[in-house]
Parts: structure tokens; sequence; C-alpha cells
DNA sequence: CGTAGCATTGATGTGGGTCAACGTATGTGG
DNA sequence: CCACATACGTTGACCCACATCAATGCTACG
């Protein structure tokens, strides 16, 4: 690994516990690869024998069965994925796919769990990561439940927005189907759904997502913290 | 805590991994309580002050929003539940309640996490559990939104069976409503969809279901080692 | 034996899926 | 630089799964 990769990694959260001698061992035996868009990184139902974590790029996590296909989530730079089944050493759940030009950090699964079994603090700061990650899935899962495909819309929309550094429109960071396969719709519906949402304060032009009245489209989507993060 | 608790406890595979030490500094700060049906323990916005594990009972943990109500599973006797509120000291996202008289071992929170800085072993088998936790996750949301209610209910019926430890018509542990909000649908949808599978290998009869002809289930079920325990 | 909650059944409405046609970008080679 | 190809997005027509509302049976429990 250069350097420059090596300081990179260092500053990633998932690292922040980590002591020293571990990560300098865990990074010996890891590399850094660069892959095109559209690649698949991982197969599902396969069990890995890396652990991900992206540099740069977005990975989509998406299951599919009998011909349907689901999108779990989007990972952005800095995150690792499918830490879950590394963990329990079974097969994936989802399949991985860049879904634009993207350079990750591959640690092999065994070394990976040495860091674990030698680094209590580290261990620790990964079983408040996993925690995170089982309150985003029940979180997606009553939005799944609860909602409509509009206030799906709606608060994704709305919470993109919150996401995003400076106020201002903001650009949709993926295809449209993407977009419905995560909200958990099709293509055709999630068009209709835009053109719904248009007379409540949302205007879309191409993969530009301009918010009017956050006001009005807050009371079409009714967020609450129960689902959506604030 | 009585003797015969504690020794309960201990028996549990939450502490297989725990420290002799670690436990019964644990159980000297924890309680055991009883309570009634239809308590409940748990409400959904609070950030717990304790970390239940049920000893005998079942709890059904559920969300509801806007009026629209969803469960998002029932915890069997052994096992602890809302670990991830826990663990982040963040507000709870479902409301846990009692659905029969259940008895169930009090953990104080600081306590636990106490335990979990003290105890390397017992640290690394709660992340293995999360990370199942996780992966029960995805399975709930693939099952959601890539299957109709009438296979849901199949695989429900399926995994119910596989699970019940001798052959023969198995009992609903619960109310259909319940089993409704557990599959996504609504009680009026969960009769028609169990009158309609009637014909495919399986009988209703009161709370007792009686599976005639596993390959028919089967057929329309498909289940997948993707979203099913194989 | 009455009452209250739960399960069932029927009638009806609607959200969203499916299929097909058309419009619109993005790139490729002549 | 433009015609063409290919994939993506949009729109419309239609259908079906599921929700909703309302009425009727069940079962249980005081």
């Amino acid at each position: 690994m250069r350097p420059d990769d090596l300081a990179l990694a260092r500053s990633l959260s998932l690292f922040d516990a980590m002591d020293v001698g571990t990560f300098d061992r865990l990074m010996a035996v890891s590399l850094v690869q660069t892959f095109p868009a559209g690649v698949v990184l991982l197969e599902q139902g396969q069990v890995p024998d890396f652990l991900f974590v992206l540099f740069e790029g977005s990975v989509e996590l998406s299951a599919t069965h009998c011909k349907s296909e689901g999108a779990i989530s989007i990972v952005p730079p800095g995150e690792p994925f499918t830490i879950a089944a590394l963990l329990t050493d079974q097969p994936t759940l989802s399949q991985a796919r860049t879904i634009c030009n993207s350079r990750a950090l591959m640690i092999p699964s065994a070394a990976f769990r040495d860091a674990i079994s030698a680094d209590h603090a580290f261990c620790q700061s990964l079983l408040i990561e996993q925690a995170n990650i089982v309150r985003h899935l029940v979180r997606e899962i009553n939005n799944q439940k609860l909602r409509n495909s509009t206030e799906r819309l709606a608060n994704w929309v709305l919470h993109a927005s919150s996401k995003a550094p400076e106020a201002g429109p903001i650009q949709l960071p993926f295809r449209k189907r993407t977009l419905a396969a995560l909200l958990g719709m099709t293509p055709e519906n999630l068009s209709r759904t835009i053109a719904s949402l248009e007379p409540h304060g949302v205007t879309f032009k191409g993969s530009s997502i301009a918010i009017q009245d956050a006001d009005a489209l807050r009371k079409v989507a009714r967020p609450s913290a129960l689902i959506d993060l604030i």
C-alpha cells in the first residue's frame, strides 16, 4: 500500500478506535484496488474473502429473487460494506456492485477477524457500529411497511437535502432506476410519483432536485423520528 | 436474585462467552420481574434504562406511524431485545409489549455497558450476535420488498414448522392480528390469504396449523437462502 | 346469557405493478 | 460533426393485489 493510502485508511472513522499496532499489521496484508462502474465486487450467496472499505465511489447493495430486484442501500465513500456476512462467516445476502468508478481498501477476512480478537477497543467500536446498522435497518423496515411510495420519496428528498453540505439544488447521485429500487418501487412508478410531488414544493429537472417549499414537502412526507434521522 | 434464576441466566447463550467475574458483578445489580400480558415494557422513543432478557413468555416489538402499525419481530424466551438502542444510548425505534404472561431479567444499561468494556470475549460474542441480527433484518427487508403476501405467509408457515421440535400440527403462538402485523398485512387480508393457501397443502383450524403437503406448499412459497434460513 | 373483542366474509376502492409505445439522453463510428 | 444505436426515462392503458369499510359469525369470559 502507498503511504497516502495508508494515511487515508487511518483517517477513516472505522479505524478511529483501533490500536496502531493492530492497524499496521492489518494494512501489511491489505491492498487497494480500483474498479470501473458496474463491477460486481461480491456475488450474493458468496462468502466474502475480503472486507471492502470504499475510498472513492459508490457501491449498490441489492438482492434479486425471482426476477424482482430490491436495493438495500447505497454505500458512500469511507464506509465498509457487508461486514455482517464477514463477522458471521456466512454467505452475503446481497450483491455489491459499483455504480461509478471506485477505489476500495481490501482487507483479508481472516486478518480482520484477528484484529477483532486482538483489539478490544476496536471490537467495541465495531459493536456500536453494528448497532447503528441495526437501527438503520429497523428504520428501513418501518419506512417500507408504514409508508406509501409518495411518502418514501418525499422523505428521501428531505433527507438528501439535509445531508447536502450547502443549500440549493442537490444532484441525484445515481440513476433514477437505482433510486426506484432503493425506495422499493418500479422506475415507471417513480416517474409518476415524482410528477405527483411537483405541486408540493419540489422540482426535478434531469438529475437535479430543488426544494422550493420545504414546509409543503414536509407536510406530504410527515417525517418521524421513528423512521428518519429527525 | 434467586439462585435458580442465577443458574437460568448463566445458561443463556447470551452469556456463554462471559467471564464469571463479569457475570457475577452484572447479576448483583440486576433483577427479575414478572409481567402480565399486554404490558408495555418499552415505549417507542424512550431511552432504555434496562436491558431486558426474556426468561419466559413473548414480547412483540412493533412500531406505529400515523395510525398504521407494523411488527418488527416476536421475541422468544431466552433472548434479549432492543440491544441496539441500549448500545448506542439512543431512543428505541419500537415499542416492546408482552403478548402473554412473561418473566424477564432486567440488567441496568450502565452496568451492561461496563460489562462490555470489561470483558473482551463477551464484547466479541455480542458483536457476532448483532451481525446475526443485521442479517435477519436484511432478510426481512428482502422478504417485504420481493414477495407478495401469499408467499410471505407460506414461508412463515414453512419456517414455523421447521422450528417446531416434533412433527405434526403446530400451534400459532399468538393472535392472528399479530401474525398479520408481522407479515405486513391487515387481519382481513390474512384471513383471505389463509383461505387461498388451503388448496396448497396447509390447513388452518383455529390456532392450529397442519401441513398436509410440504412440497405443494414449498412450490407456492418458493423459499430462498437469500431470504429464509434455508 | 349478554357483551366485547376477534375472526371471517363481502363489496368496493385505490395504489402501484405490468406492458407497450414514445420521447430523450449519451455515446460511437462513419 | 452528424446519423445512428442503445439504453434510460416518461406516459398512457390496463389490471391486480391489497386496503378499507361494513356486516356477520365466533369464542371467551364475567
